[in-house]
Order: structure tokens, then C-alpha cells, then sequence
DNA sequence: TTGAAAGCGCTAACAT
DNA sequence: ATGTTAGCGCTTTCAA
């Protein structure tokens, strides 16, 4: 192009400020630079980084925008939402771990949407009919239960709202393997807490400050035990607490997920943390290679998370000391 | 419409599954079923409350999803991201309190955008030139500081960081202008905390942390402080325990936005809650209005925050017997 | 009551 | 190197 058209153009750009219409180019093109985002809640801190981290590079990176959506883990909802993104021309959506039942994402799928599942495994045998990227949530659960076990604790017990996700069930038995492997002595249980409401999500809190009860109701009660994530671990130190009894003297806990904020809770959470910036980078790359390349191959894609020890922990009571209780409540 | 041909057409949806594209009918009409939402960062749980309340409404009620753009309170972005709205056919956007300059804001409206500001209150003598929908900050500091004088505290503190929004002013007036009226000794200082990063919202937590050494050096320390939100109240109570005092034993937090986990964390606490809900959907209502009557006439909407009293605030120490400090660790 | 056609603002393919 | 044109899939208006 010469010089001088090219400036003829600019100056009429300028001087009307003219934008492009997107739509209009999406009705042509059949592509729009948007990504969805499929969350339980972004209510959720957890969630709300991840969507951060998201956003931020795929607009950094691409010039992508990210559109919300908060589905509750309800699969009606999911399936509306996965429907209008479709509609919208959105070409792909990172979808973050919806109760195990797939086929609504599939159906997604078939109709050409690309998705990456944040969070949720393959079973072995299953065929990967799109890309999931996921932490290693056996390694999370193993962390969580060696490092109980360092610290002396032989009866561990882990927390997990009803709703199965395939990551809940991973961290399960990452958990109760490193406790079978610890063998003399170390037992571990698995604690089912009942979500009441659809806004599980939300409730994360009060369902761990609930169970706090169940839990120190226990005949053998354990002295170590691990949530599936912090929102659900804060809680269930603030129901210890309220029951008289103190975090970590009478019993121990470790989060996962690694809030930034629960290094400033009390006391300082002991947390499995995984690598949320890099997953997100992940995935975005992955999205944005799926819509320009179609025919790309599916890939599951792990990331090792790493314990990150703060205050939550500590000996057993009674380690020395014959048994003896605390009833002394924090203040 | 016939009966039979009515069939013969549903028919025929059925059976292509047809599904409308939006963008053709965007480009037709004009308007996208999409609301605009940006806040500083959706990692920040209130900001993340806040987008669920009104991506709930929004969807329920009028059929719209909202697009979520983090801003990180930068000017630059934030009018990049707007002009992106723009583009994408985008008619309404909710912007949550920017720094106070808005000139970015009016540059958009001007090109046709409604927008519906959060928090950002009116100067009393400028004109109102697009919706304000706002907690009455005033009254949310001035509830702050009487809870703090009710307990029996006469020196109080309030703890804002660094980037002036007019809500945090407002919240200023307010604690200042209750110090005030109590008369007889009550003294109320400003504690300005430099924000090092510019991601602000996310460090809130470490903001407050590290104000309390700055709090605990000053001649006529504090025994009652509130914070502009409960993020810094939370980073705050972890610092002054870091320092080996205690909360609310040796200083009283009050902290404001209610999080949900606010009443999870140790010692719960006590905060100035807004009714988020209840203002997200006024804002969705507003937003739609705009779209849908060009004309409408711009209203700034007040909501009346209320205290929520746990456990950050007691008695200032030596306020029976005198004077003596506690210098135990919480455990 | 139904069918036909114009045109929204772009991009891509083609003609100059 | 530049200009022209068809058509993406809707809605709206007008004709039958």
C-alpha cells in the first residue's frame, strides 16, 4: 500500500472516529474474541482468581475478553449457559469442575464448541474427548496427609461436601493411600458433609463450620483433618473453636487452595496451593489454540501443587504427655 | 398465524435445531443481551459477590449476562475496556468506583454507552450526568466510629489506602464527623497505608498487615480502628497479633462489606454491611431502563448500610481497672 | 396470513 | 496498489 493511501485512511479513521462493529465482523467471520468462563461461583475467592488470572492473559495475550458464568454447579443452568455462549459465536469455554456427569459438555462439543475442563480427571479407561487441565488433586490429598503425619497425628480424617467432582474424589484417595502407606497405626477417615443449599459454593464456610460438630462427636476423634479446600477449612476452625476447643492444640487442619487470604486468617492456614496463574495461562493457550487449529488433539494436562505450612498444624495433643485434653478456648 | 403453520415452522426449529445468531440480530437491531461489569478485580470477594448478585438478576429477570472486566482501578484500562464494550455492541455497563476522575466515563457516555456507577457518589454542586447507585458511606463510617465510642473507646483510627475514591472520603467524613460529635475527649486520626502495587485490591490483605506497625508506633496509639473494607480488617487483625497484642483485648477492629467469611475468621468480626443484593439489582434495573428508554433521566440511589456487631470489638484495655496491657499471644 | 426483499457493517475474493 | 462486490443471518417493511 503507498504511503500516502495509508494516511488518507487513518486520517478518515481519525476524523470519524470509526470502530469497527464486532458483530458485524462476527457475522462475517463466524468468530468473536470472547472466551467463557464456566464457574461453581464467583463468590468464590478461589474462583475469583482464577478468572482474574484468565482474564488478564487472554486479553494480555490475545485480545480476548472473558464472559462469567456463575452455574452453581447446577446442570440445568450449565447447559443454558454452554447454549447462549454458542449463540453468542463464542468458539470456546473453559468449563471449571462440574459435577461428574458430562454429557451436556459433549453435546456442547458436538455442536463445535471448545472446551477445556479446569480441574476435572479422566478416568483411566475413558476415551479424552476434549482438554482438561488439572492439578494433581491425589498428590494434594497425599500432601495433606503426609504432613499430618510428620507431625505426629495417626488419626486423620478428610472433609468433603456431598457433590462428587472427580477432584474431590482424586484428593480422597491421594489422602487415604499416603495414610495406608504411613500403615502401623495411622487411620484415616473420610467425613460427608450435607450441603444444604444449591449455592454450595457459597455456604463453604458454614458447611465446615457445621461439621465441626460431627467431627468432634466422633468416637475416635481424629486429632489431623484436611478440606478440600480453605473456604471449607476457615470454617471448620471457627466451628472447632466455638465447640471450646483450639486450632491446632486440639486438633490440627490443612486447607487447599491457598487463598491469599488465608495466610491472615488465625491462626495462619496450612493449605495445599496450586499453581492457579500458570493453570489459567494454561488453558487460555489451549482454548485460543483450539479455535484457530480445529482439528487439534485433546490433551490432559497435570500440575503438582505444593503444601505450604503455616500455623493450622501441629502435634497431636497428648504427643509427650499422656493424652490430656485442652479445654481452654482461644482469646 | 395459522395453527398448521405454526406447527409446520416449530418443526422445522426442531428438527435443524436452529438456534438464532446473535450476532446477525445484533447487527440488525443494534443491541446485545449484554451487560458490562467492571470492577477493580474479582479476586477481592466482595467485588465477586457483587457480580454473581447482579449476573443472578440480570439473567433471571431480563435475559442478559453480564461480561466481567477486572480493572485494577487503572485509568488506561479502564477506558480500553469501555471503548471494548462499546465495540461489541455493548448499551450498559456498570462500572464499580474508579479513582475519582471520570473523565474516561463521560467520554463514553457520550459515545451512547449508559453507565451506572457504583459507590461513586456526586459532588453536591456538579451535575449528575449518568446513575449513581451507592451505599451511604457517610453513614457507614459514622456507624463505624459510635459502635467504636459506644464500647467506651476515645482514641479511634481509620485506616483507608492510599487511592482516594469518593466512597472511601465519604466514609472518612463520616468517622470523623461522629469522633466529633461525641465531644469530651474522643480524637479520631486518618491512617493513609501506601499501596506499593498497582493491583491494588488483591494485596488488601498485606495492606492492613503492615499498617500495624505504623498503628502500634504512634505516640497516642489507637484502641478502636476501622478499616474502608474487611479485607484490610483482616490483614490488620493478623498484623497487630504479629506484634503480640491482641484483638479486641488491646485494639478493636471494625471492619465493612460483611464478607461471608468475615464471620468465620478469628476473632469474628465486626463490620458495616451494605446490601449488595438489593443494589445489584437496582443497578441491573437502571442499566436496562437506559437501554430501553434513551432518554431516561440520570438518579443517584442511596442505600442505608447497617453494623454488624461480633467479636473485633470490646472494652479499650484498662477500662475498668487501670491501665495494664495483655501482651499474650492469642493461642 | 404468508412470502419476498432490503440492508445492518463487515471481510474476502475478485477486477481493475 | 486500489476499488468493487457478494453475502454472513437476522429483522423489518412492504407486497401479495
Amino acid at each position: 500500500m503507498r504511503q500516502d493511501t495509508f494516511a488518507r485512511i487513518e486520517g478518515a479513521i481519525r476524523k470519524l472516529d470509526y470502530r469497527p462493529s464486532q458483530a458485524a465482523r462476527q457475522l462475517k467471520t463466524g468468530r468473536t474474541p470472547i472466551l467463557g468462563l464456566l464457574v461453581p461461583t464467583a463468590a468464590n475467592p478461589s474462583f475469583g482468581q482464577l478468572a482474574v488470572a484468565m482474564e488478564n492473559f487472554a486479553q494480555e495475550r490475545y485480545g480476548y475478553r472473558v464472559l462469567l458464568c456463575n452455574t452453581y454447579r447446577d446442570k440445568q443452568l450449565e447447559s443454558r449457559m454452554l447454549d447462549d455462549l454458542i449463540d453468542f459465536g463464542v468458539g470456546a469455554v473453559v468449563v471449571v469442575s462440574s459435577l461428574s456427569d458430562e454429557r451436556h459438555i459433549e453435546a456442547a462439543i458436538e455442536r463445535g464448541l471448545a472446551v477445556v475442563s479446569f480441574d476435572l480427571g479422566v478416568e483411566p479407561d475413558a476415551q479424552i474427548r476434549n482438554d482438561h487441565v488439572l492439578a494433581d488433586n491425589r498428590l494434594a490429598g497425599r500432601l495433606a496427609a503426609m504432613h499430618l503425619i510428620e507431625h505426629g497425628h495417626k488419626r486423620l480424617a478428610f472433609l468433603v461436601p456431598r457433590g462428587q467432582t472427580m477432584s474431590r474424589r482424586h484428593k480422597v484417595e491421594g489422602f487415604l493411600a499416603a495414610a495406608e502407606e504411613a500403615g502401623s497405626g495411622v487411620s484415616a477417615e473420610i467425613i460427608e458433609s450435607d450441603t444444604l443449599s444449591k449455592f454450595g459454593d457459597t455456604e463453604l464456610c458454614s458447611l465446615g463450620f457445621e461439621s465441626a460438630e460431627k467431627i468432634l462427636q466422633m468416637k475416635r476423634r481424629p486429632t489431623g483433618v484436611a478440606t478440600v479446600n480453605d473456604m471449607t477449612a476457615i470454617g471448620l476452625m471457627a466451628g472447632i473453636r466455638r465447640h471450646g476447643l483450639s486450632v491446632p492444640e486440639d486438633i490440627s487442619v490443612v486447607g487447599m487452595d491457598d487463598l491469599v487470604m488465608s495466610a491472615y486468617v488465625w491462626p495462619p492456614l496450612t493449605s495445599v496451593s496450586m499453581p492457579v496463574t500458570e493453570m489459567a495461562q494454561k488453558m487460555v493457550d489451549r482454548a485460543i489454540q483450539h479455535i484457530n487449529t480445529p482439528g487439534l488433539r485433546p490433551e490432559q494436562i497435570t500440575f503438582a501443587p505444593h503444601l505450604v505450612s503455616r500455623q493450622s498444624v501441629g502435634a497431636p495433643p497428648g504427643a509427650r504427655k499422656p493424652a490430656q485434653r485442652n479445654h481452654a478456648k482461644q482469646s
